[in-house]
DNA sequence: AGGCGGTCTGAATAGTTGTTCAGTTCTTCA
DNA sequence: TGAAGAACTGAACAACTATTCAGACCGCCT
């Protein structure tokens, strides 16, 4: 015979996978991918180590759904900035600045996401992640070119270079680490952004425009 | 009694550290740095494992060696460009160029010195090896900034930012592999500097200028 | 020549973590 | 209520490589 689901038990099983997602992801935003191993994991998520896989067959597959995570809650809030944006240059200069704003806020974290090594093979699901960010704002360059605000050029190659200036210069492991005052968040962001902008050619009197417009509204965000 | 170290076996000695990290670097060029482990390195350079620790006191050591070894090389490439340039914003093309080319031209090694996984830690090495490289850049920004070509900035965030985006774009995940066409290489070569020199405030027109100045003598580069 | 310091060898060791699974506990259903 | 399915536990296992070290070997010196 083959017991059904109780409804009860559906949701603790639901929420036995998200009480373990949520530690590997306190975890990576603690400690960097590095402190999320099993064990930890398990423990933070009081659940026996064996346990963790009846959930997730590997380890890299905990890790790859944790970075899927990530990224998606990402994309998400880039897509709200740039929808909330007046016009194409601006939902550009919105996207790259909540990029910006998000990894500066959880910078162990997107450290993690994005480049530090991990001993598993995690590259499938990297790919996918920068894929999608890469592709949302790829759609805001080539909205930009073709509304004639920006000079026709590589959108797919263009907006890989800005994330991967972005990331470097602001979590990578030349970023200045005195970001403790949110002033200083703030200039790094705004500069990073401008560099953005100009980037694709658009012109620095008018880059400065945006980038003022677009970092007042995710100012706050910073503090999250 | 102590024997005094013949000339011949000076000669050797040396020879054989030189042999370990060549043989090192060839694995990292051929397979990555998870290609460079202790066993395969000392039977690429006709030695046993044991030896390889009689000339560096871990693996550790090795891959930093290594590191700035290639880091040093490209310094001096870099610095030969732009040295070699008419002015400061052709030397700063140049930089930007000739760091495109050498990450293109070597791109598993260049991948496994900036951000492939390492089993040990080699942050401090990786670290010191970005850092000349951006601080080099940085110069090349400073001067062209002081000679009045480019508006004042921060440059050292700029340099960083230009370094993670010829980085992301050339040899990160999302990098375009069809680069087996030398036009292809150029092509992206070119691309990536116009957009380096836009993002620090180069203007469109000027920067395009300077791009063909900078392409052509570094053409030759690609193939080797 | 021959003894000794220095070097090399490579099989054995060690330490680290992901993964497994036999036994235990919890849940379903007649 | 109790029997059987399902889930959980956590100590033991496995696999992978960096590292060690006792013995073999080479070359310097008297």
């Amino acid at each position: 015979m083959v017991y059904r689901r109780t409804h009860q038990v559906v949701k603790r099983l639901a929420a036995r996978r998200s009480a373990i997602l949520a530690a590997a992801r306190d975890a990576a935003a603690e400690g960097g991918m590095a402190a999320v191993q099993i064990a930890p994991v398990a423990i933070r998520a009081n659940v026996a180590a064996g346990t963790v896989y009846r959930y997730f067959p590997s380890k890299a597959d905990l890790i790859s759904e944790l970075i899927a995570d990530v990224s998606r809650d990402e994309l998400t809030a880039i897509r709200r900035a740039a929808d909330a944006a007046p016009g194409p240059s601006s939902a550009l200069a919105a996207a790259v600045t909540t990029v910006a704003v998000h990894v500066l806020s959880q910078r162990k974290l997107a450290w993690g996401i994005l480049a530090e090594p991990v001993d598993v093979d995690v590259t499938a699901s990297r790919l996918a992640s920068r894929r999608e960010i890469a592709d949302e704002i790829e759609a805001r360059i080539s909205a930009a070119v073709r509304a004639g605000h920006l000079p026709a050029q590589d959108t797919a190659l263009a907006a890989t270079a800005l994330l991967g200036a972005l990331h470097e210069s602001l979590v990578g492991p030349l970023a200045p680490d005195n970001m403790d005052d949110p002033g200083k968040l703030r200039d790094a962001v705004q500069t990073v952004t401008l560099l953005a902008l100009r980037a694709v050619g658009v012109m620095d009197a008018r880059a400065r425009g945006l980038v003022v417009q677009a970092v007042l509204p995710a100012k706050t965000l910073v503090g999250a």
